[in-house]
Formats: C-alpha cells, sequence, structure tokens
DNA sequence: CGAGAAAGCTATTGGCCACTCACTAACTTT
DNA sequence: AAAGTTAGTGAGTGGCCAATAGCTTTCTCG
C-alpha cells in the first residue's frame, strides 16, 4: 500500500479513536491497531500526533461541510433548511463519530490556544467558516437563519455528547426533522 | 485549614486546571501546584483524579444555574430573556473557564458513556436538566423559547472555544446581548 | 500538659506513552 | 544483477503521572 492509501486509512482510524477518547486520552497505539500497522510507522507517515489530530480535524469538517453543500444543492430558503437539517441528522445516526470529533476538536483547539499555539485554531477557524459560508449561501444570504441553524446544530452536538437519549424533555424544543430518532 | 475548605480550594483550582487542558491533559501535580499543596495529599481529600473532575463539573453547572436563576429573578418573558443573555455574557467576560470547563465536561461525558461508565453521565445530566428548568421556568415554560436560547448558548460556546474573535462574521447573528464584549 | 486526631509531607512505584534507532524485505530502475 | 528506494518492524528510552505507604507536624480538648 502507498505512503498516502496508509495516511488515508490513518485518517479514518484516527476519526474514530480521537472522536472515542479525546486528543490526551488516545495513544498513537490505539490507531496503529485499527489501522493494522506498528506504532512506530505513524511517524513515518506524520510528524507528530498533533499532525494526525489536525488531519483528522480537517477531515472531519470538510466531510460535514460536504453533506451539507450535496443537501442543499439546488435548494433555497425552508427547502434548503430542511434538507439539510434532515441530512444533518442522517449524519448523527450513521456517523457519531464525527459529530464526537468536532467536540473533541473545539476543546483541543481552546487548549492549543491557551497554551499559545494559534496554528491549530488558525486551520481549524478557516474550515469553520467555510462552513459557515456554505450554510449561509444555502440559506439565502440570511444571517439570522445562518445563526440559528447553525445554534442549534451545536445544542444537537452538546446533548448528544452529554448522552440524553432520544424522548428525554430536552429534545422537545428541537426541530424534527433534526432530532435523533428513536423519538 | 479543614479538609472542607480544602476541598473547595481544590474544586475551584481544578476548574481553572481543566478547563484549560480537558481531563487527561491535566496532572494532578498541577491542581495541587494551584491549590498550594503536595499532590498525594489530592488523595486524601478525594478518592481519585475522577472524583475532582466530577465536583469541579458539577460545581460549573450548579455555579451557572445560579447566575441564570438570579439574573432572572422577578422577571418574565422578554425582560427574563435579556437578563439571562446579558448575565451569560458577563459571565463569559469574567469567567471563561467555566464555559471551557462546560465543554470539556461534555466531551468527558461522551467518553465515559463510550467506555462504559453511565455514572458520571447520570450526574451531569440531572445537573444540566436543572439548568434546562431554570431557564425554561424563567422564560415563561416555553419550550421553543427556553430551546433557541440554550441553542444559542451553545452556539457562544463553540465559537468562544474555537477561538474566533469579537467581530468575526459568525458573531453576526448573535443576540448583541449575548455576544463577547469588544465588538 | 498530654494524647489523640486531623492536616500535611517525602519518597516511591508501576505503568503508560510519544518518539527514536537500527534493521529487514520487497520492489524498481539501470 | 547491482544499486537504490519504499514500506514496514522490533526493541528500546526517557519522561510523566496516578496512586500508595508511611512518616511528621499542628491543632484541640480534657
Amino acid at each position: 500500500m502507498s505512503a498516502e492509501e496508509r495516511r488515508e486509512s490513518v485518517v479514518r482510524a484516527a476519526i474514530t479513536e480521537f472522536a472515542r477518547s479525546g486528543y490526551n486520552g488516545t495513544s498513537t497505539e490505539a490507531i496503529a491497531r485499527r489501522v493494522g500497522v506498528s506504532q512506530p510507522y505513524l511517524f513515518r507517515l506524520f510528524p507528530n500526533k498533533e499532525a494526525i489530530f489536525l488531519a483528522a480535524s480537517r477531515r472531519c469538517l470538510e466531510d460535514t461541510n460536504r453533506v451539507f453543500e450535496s443537501a442543499s444543492e439546488g435548494l433555497e430558503g425552508d427547502e434548503a433548511l430542511h434538507a439539510m437539517a434532515g441530512a444533518y441528522q442522517k449524519l448523527i445516526a450513521e456517523d457519531p463519530e464525527k459529530l464526537h470529533m468536532q467536540m473533541q476538536m473545539c476543546v483541543a483547539v481552546a487548549s492549543a490556544e491557551a497554551a499559545g499555539d494559534h496554528a491549530f485554531g488558525e486551520s481549524v477557524r478557516a474550515d469553520w467558516l467555510d462552513l459557515w459560508d456554505t450554510v449561509h449561501l444555502a440559506l439565502g444570504a440570511d444571517v439570522k437563519e445562518t445563526t440559528t441553524f447553525l445554534a442549534y446544530g451545536m445544542l444537537i452536538n452538546t446533548l448528544l455528547s452529554l448522552g440524553f437519549p432520544p424522548g428525554n424533555r430536552v429534545w422537545s424544543g428541537v426541530y424534527d426533522s433534526a432530532r435523533p430518532a428513536g423519538d
């Protein structure tokens, strides 16, 4: 397998592991095991652990961006909104790790900034802005709509991270089309 | 100093340290140093590191709950909403670590649940429900209002964690009264 | 004062983990 | 077939960290 292909599978494995246990809670060995490769070899493919985390973070935001882009393609206004909400629900149901990874990314950026490392945050913010713009465009460049949509998304992320089961009253005010299934 | 008073200062120090570096990124020695006490002594005050994190998490949610309760006291409807939004802004400005701790708490619960430990999540969910009820009551038991308020709160947490400076376009749709100062 | 309890410390240990080094095996090119 | 490159490994290493054991100091109260 070529180095590039290996890097690709490392990124996928890293998303799974980092989503579950966070940056500091994930050992490079856990990632290597999931890839099916020796742990030292990761350091031939990436300069260090941070680089793996960054690659996983970026991939995750790009994927989410793509989900919104393709869901809203050709639609506008309320139709685009519901299409994106539905797509998000589907993402949550099929790929909850992406969402957990996003949370891990947030706290990792906060920690990095606190430690004086701004490069990581810079990169993540750029990707997040892309996401913001995608939503903004799809919702007819209405700032209020965009903000509310993303706000609901963040609430959903939070409630899911905290493990509130579908049916709990905290879900009662969330758009049906974006709620986790099962309620 | 009595053990109870020490525990109190440990909780405060723990909030600062865990907020900055997360559960796995924070050493018990960092907490002990901040308290001004030897590292092993922490384990006389708390059974283990997890218990310290749990205490810090609960404290943090209780404090936020109290902020909303006292801000909305005697008010209702839009007045209560703006009072709470303003109080949240003040909390953010004066005590950003509380907010970072909340994010850390979220991902810690997610990790604990994934690892099969549901006790921690149970406790945090109970405290979060208290918070939900406080907001719900203050906003006249309007589910939609409550959800939107909390959703905006979560968006603000996320954007602050990611380090978006005041003035960035991602803030443009956030209620003025809840935005970070400086814009 | 004296004794017990509570507060607090030093020293240590066993385990984990990011990262390095030096090597092998297979494939490619000349 | 010689020379070189690329994928990959096994065996460490130094450092950190949660938790324990056992000791000293300080307070309290009869």
